[in-house]
DNA sequence: CGAAATATGGAGGCTGCCTCCATATTCGGT
DNA sequence: ACCGAATATGGAGGCAGCCTCCATATTTCG
């Protein structure tokens, strides 16, 4: 994968540019853990460093939150590259929202602000948001094109549908379900053709 | 409607219930204009009180919030034995998912709750989550028998479904779709039969 | 009417967010 | 190898929210 470690970043002074590789990493660690709300003070204390320090590397939580997610990003970029190599339109969709699903559950609570994203354009996860929606746009005009997919689905139905599923998936077994069956359930509907 | 307002409660002072109603009646608007994250603090300073006093009667937020949401639980439960009326297992089904979700709409934020009351049988919320999920199972089991509802469906798909859509629901403007597609979608998948 | 029971509110401890700036570190030129 | 300019640091401090505790005030009832 991409080196998200900043490392390689010009224009930043030596101290800073480790510092800011140290936030980095103990931000993975504990949005890993403790999801998106993880105390931005407390990884600036693991990383030891001032919270100040923190803040100037990233002015706040979500771009923190868009620069741990990195390598993630790329990768799911990569498997939609692959989904577009698929022959079968219905395939290449579904396996572009697993791979969507899958990037969504990278840490706990991460739906909530991709969903907001899109409306403030000052997010840092707004740009990728937006590049989200037109890969599933691109995607899902192809299944209804050549596959199976709904005409009256739009590509926002779609991406807000995934959204909804990560956001709830997580309680799946205490409501006795499991992620899959649900996953179904939004594919498939609950009704009857 | 029934009077939320517990100006009939027993065993409480005068002056106690007084409180009690003003701090529900200010909670109730500041829940509906902001949120269900309004700050506690302020509430109990909008009805002239003192924090101490709003938690004497609320412990938790949950609690105030739970409080709140008598009436419009009321509401549902009535709207749930009109859905029981309906013949046509179907369209009663509908009914019910149509008034869970205007019931989720109640305050902004409000899936939220709901979702994480269920694992944590201490939340004033859990038990009518759980009759909420109960109803759901009953109306689905009816149009499973009856009607078109999948067979492969549970309670807890279709729950959890309706929280997820009601929770990505504020969103869809922002996401060039509306409430009704959305809801389209996960009655009928966003693939073919 | 007065004592016992009950309720009050606000001070205060805690955590988290974020900003500011005196001080420390690095860098580039000599 | 050194020094001054440029850059970065960290921690103090201001703010807001959560929640608890208890000296004081209000109500109730005999």
């Amino acid at each position: 994968m991409t080196n998200v470690a900043a490392s390689d970043r010009p224009g930043l002074r030596a101290d800073a540019r480790r510092n800011r590789d140290r936030i980095l990493h103990v931000a993975m660690q504990h949005f890993a853990s403790r999801g998106i709300g993880a105390s931005l003070e407390e990884i600036a204390r693991a990383a030891g460093v001032g919270p100040g320090t923190l803040y100037r590397h990233f002015p706040s939580r979500e771009a923190l939150l868009a620069a741990c997610l990195e390598d993630r990003q790329a990768e799911l970029l990569a498997r939609a590259d692959e989904a577009r190599q698929i022959a079968d339109a219905d395939v290449a969709l579904d396996a572009w929202l697993a791979a969507l699903r899958d990037y969504l559950r990278t840490f706990n609570g991460l739906p909530a602000p991709v969903l907001a994203a899109i409306e403030e354009q000052a997010s840092p996860l707004a740009t990728s948001c937006q590049h989200l929606v037109s890969i599933t746009g691109e995607l899902l005009a192809r299944a209804q094109a050549h596959g199976h997919a709904r005409r009256s689905v739009t590509a926002g139905d779609l991406f807000l549908g995934a959204l909804g599923m990560a956001w709830v998936s997580d309680r799946v077994d205490a409501y006795g379900t499991t992620r899959d069956a649900l996953e179904a359930v939004f594919a498939h509907g609950y009704l009857d053709a």
